[in-house]
DNA sequence: ATTATCTATAGATCTATAGATAATGC
DNA sequence: ATTATCTATAGATCTATAGATAATGC
């Protein structure tokens, strides 16, 4: 029954890998520590070894989440000469509306995040501040404040188009509001600055 | 124990008033039917004669928060000589981040709605039509097309601002997304059209 | 000897149902 | 007589814990 140290340690990252995507698609309070540990070839009953409580591989999961989702957006803009528009097809795309367990946190879990206890949240502040220094880094701007200013308003649309998109999936609107945020989204970043 | 029809009629209209606000603030599966029916001042008991089920209730209530929701933007616009900036005073503010159980429940339940029966999701569905179609008609716009445009972008943006500010709340960054967002929902209304 | 995982279970809570109660409404 | 609500409960599931088991690691 007892396992070596370096595979107990793949059990967790297991775990964690499993968790981040069966709470995206069904929600914190969606799946049970039956079933997490399930996903993983465990049972339940060795939960505890490993974790502290449900909320600390909440945690733990939606950090791991938020940071793939940070390293999607770096590779898909260090892997194109236009970096906005690869973060724009990537992101606005009915792929991404489709897969919701890999996909986005702040959209499949938005509405939980602001829920949950600080250690829940933290991950999610987190990984807001990650998106946006990537978005920053990819805005035409004039200054820092300018930057600033166009990637704050292009992750709120992103996140909020998705998410609406998401509850409307199946009709022809659903499409239209990503077409849509992807033309304003460029629109933001090639605006200029007028305060 | 038995009341008259009007008294039960009421006290169904009590259920769904408090279970509008208690799934906003708590999330569909963060409550359960006992609390729900406390909340009424009834017991769990008497559920099952005035619903068909938890979900015939998410649906309800649901319909109950969007319309509610719909039609603060609608006296909001009506009561002022600048209506797209008393829609967003309402929406884009601390106040709105702040009151989880009566604000929008796009914002509240978004990413749990994309999750729910078809029966839950379509007052969703239709609850964005009517914030769409409220939007529209306070765009300046040269044509249908381009209202619809700009409501969709305006409607994204708001709901991806609240949401991620709610989940910042406490922070500085959480306050400067809802004044970004305000100002450039008013530069997406002021934007030519260009395709 | 230590320990990662297992089976088993405690105690709470969940949705849903059954039948009792007492007031309404014909 | 009908029925709105109540108490009580079934059966499932939830988080968390206890102690057994068997393989690792000293």
């Amino acid at each position: 029954m007892r396992v070596s140290r370096a595979q107990a340690e793949a059990n967790r990252e297991t775990v964690i890998n499993v968790a981040s995507r069966l709470f995206r698609e069904r929600g914190f309070d969606g799946i049970g520590l039956k079933d997490l540990m399930k996903g993983a070839g465990l049972t339940q009953g060795g939960f505890y070894k490993q974790f502290e409580s449900k909320d600390d591989l909440a945690a733990l999961a939606s950090q791991r989440a938020m940071e793939s989702a940070t390293s999607k957006w770096s590779s898909a803009a260090a892997s194109s000469s236009d970096p906005l528009q690869a973060v724009i097809d990537l992101y606005l795309s009915p792929g991404h509306r489709g897969e919701t367990g890999d996909g986005c946190p702040l959209v499949a879990l938005g509405a939980d995040a602001a829920r949950q206890s600080p250690e829940v949240r933290k991950p999610f502040r987190d990984g807001i501040k990650a998106h946006l220094q990537v978005l920053e880094e990819m805005m035409p701007a004039s200054d820092d404040e300018d930057a600033s200013r166009k990637a704050m308003a292009a992750l709120s649309l992103m996140v909020g188009a998705v998410t609406l998109s998401r509850i409307l999936t199946g009709e022809k609107l659903s499409d239209r509001l990503l077409e849509t945020a992807a033309a304003e989204v460029k629109r933001i970043a090639g605006s200029e600055k007028d305060d």
